[in-house]
DNA sequence: GTGTGTGCAAATCTTTTGCATTTTC
DNA sequence: GAAAATGCAAAAGATTTGCACACAC
């Protein structure tokens, strides 16, 4: 476990007036592990934190920035955001449902910044999805 | 109403082997004259169509690619797809809530689709969704 | 010690399913 | 007339809430 993104993680408790507790580590712990999750897994991995907790903590993280919500595919899912981990896009395979995180394109986040910029919309954050079929499903 | 969009529903309809029925004519006409609508809402708006029957038939339209499904701000929502209205992208005021239709920019669409390509993925569509606050909600 | 956070149970809200009846073709 | 779609009611799933107790500060 990376310990300074944990220090990170207890200091934005600390600073916005949170207590930390247990719930609210293995909840982070949870979302550090997995790139991307629902919110029933969530429920079912963290089966020491009751899930009311879970769902409150989940609405405190996004309170704080810590993560985003995303609907990939079929479901909503969570995962951390931007402030701990790479800034990324993902892409769904409609056949076999995996997602993939897809690699930094400074000429996308350009035009995505120009596009708000152009409307006078100051931006806290975007989210882009591509879907399709990915390279093994579409050989079959 | 736009009877060419209508006539182009029913085609897509009856060429795919399903009848035309008021409850499926009902729901794209609300689908038509919102720019995007919640689930919730169109099952309390289309009151004549059973909830049962708006979800059976939303699950349908998208089989069809007559609908997205969209996860704006809080809460997903559903729109026509392009084969129904123009492509584009949203904006999502995190004050007001309200959400805006992003003007058409190519070189964002070349740059998505390279990123597909990059990967070797086929893609079939892709989401954006950008979050902030439009000017109005930031002058205050 | 004080006030926040948790766990539990129950309530609420959302989505899905089974089946008899109606509608479309 | 046959098959598909609807409406209703009930089931299943997901999320939220109230409250007593426990824990972090």
């Amino acid at each position: 476990m990376d310990d300074i993104e944990f220090a990170n993680f207890k200091k934005l408790l600390k600073d916005n007036g949170y207590f930390i507790t247990k719930p609210r580590l293995r909840l982070f712990a949870l979302l550090h592990h997995h790139p991307e999750i629902s919110i029933k897994q969530l429920v079912v991995l963290a089966d020491k934190n009751d899930q009311s907790t879970v769902y409150r903590n989940l609405i405190l993280f996004e309170k704080l920035g810590i993560i985003n919500r995303l609907r990939l595919g079929w479901h909503s899912k969570v995962e951390l955001s931007d402030m701990f981990q790479h800034h990324h896009h993902h892409f769904t395979c409609l056949k076999c449902g995996n997602v993939t995180i897809l690699p930094e394109n400074s000429l996308l986040e350009d035009q995505i910044n120009k596009l708000a910029a152009s409307k006078n919309f100051s931006q806290t954050d975007h989210q882009l999805e591509i879907r399709g079929l990915c390279q093994s499903c579409s050989d079959k």
